[in-house]
DNA sequence: CCAATATATCCGTAATTCCGAATATACGAA
DNA sequence: TTCGTATATTCGGAATTACGGATATATTGG
């Protein structure tokens, strides 16, 4: 089930606040834990992990555990067109999505 | 109900491969008209009509009336983050999409 | 006014996506 | 093993989106 990323994939996965909002937490920082994902946005944690879920099949992000933490990032071998994309983007939907870069807090 | 374009609302738009086809035709030829992309992707005429009218709708494409047909065209005023979208992920879109720039036909 | 062509909109239905509480799983520490 | 924390998954229902045939509208030419 895990599909070649395609230009519409991205775009899919990238066109919903959340989703966007946790795809340009990682771009700023290079890692992230879920828990500090959580309290970044403001949503159920059952609902952040499910679009990580979404993010991580469509291989836009990878996770490596460490303890009982998954940190996140991007995904390293990402197209060059879906991190221009990603990059592009990145500016714009902060300020739209009213994120300011949260200070890692846990881990 | 015409919401400024945010960044969410750009990648939903492109979310879609019909969608994503559209824009990346008008992003080749400057100006194309509705029986043009009707031909040039296989898609009953009322479906493709409901996406172009979606993409007015998020101010992505203006269309110009020239007697009975409709020329659509990316929006010459999109804020400069999302044309360059547009423009990094055209590429890539037309090979996975199997969009050949279309010879024009009518008009 | 009428017919023909191009395009847009309506509308009922099907498909997809989203939500979040509840529950399950994974791991470290004691 | 048992507990506590961190994260993932399940599941049923709500909401959104997509589809395309039928129909409406707009425009040109006769």
């Amino acid at each position: 089930m895990a599909t070649t990323l395609s230009a519409t994939k991205l775009c899919k996965c990238l066109g919903d606040d959340l989703r966007l909002s946790l795809v340009c937490l990682m771009d700023v920082q290079r890692e992230i834990c879920v828990c500090d994902l959580v309290d970044a946005l403001d949503a159920p944690q059952s609902t952040i992990s499910r679009h990580l879920a979404q993010l991580r099949q469509c291989e836009l992000v990878v996770a490596r555990r460490q303890g009982t933490w998954m940190h996140y990032r991007l995904n390293p071998e990402l197209p060059e067109w879906a991190l221009t994309v990603i990059e592009t983007l990145a500016e714009p939907a902060r300020t739209q999505l009213g994120l300011r870069t949260p200070a890692p807090v846990c881990c």
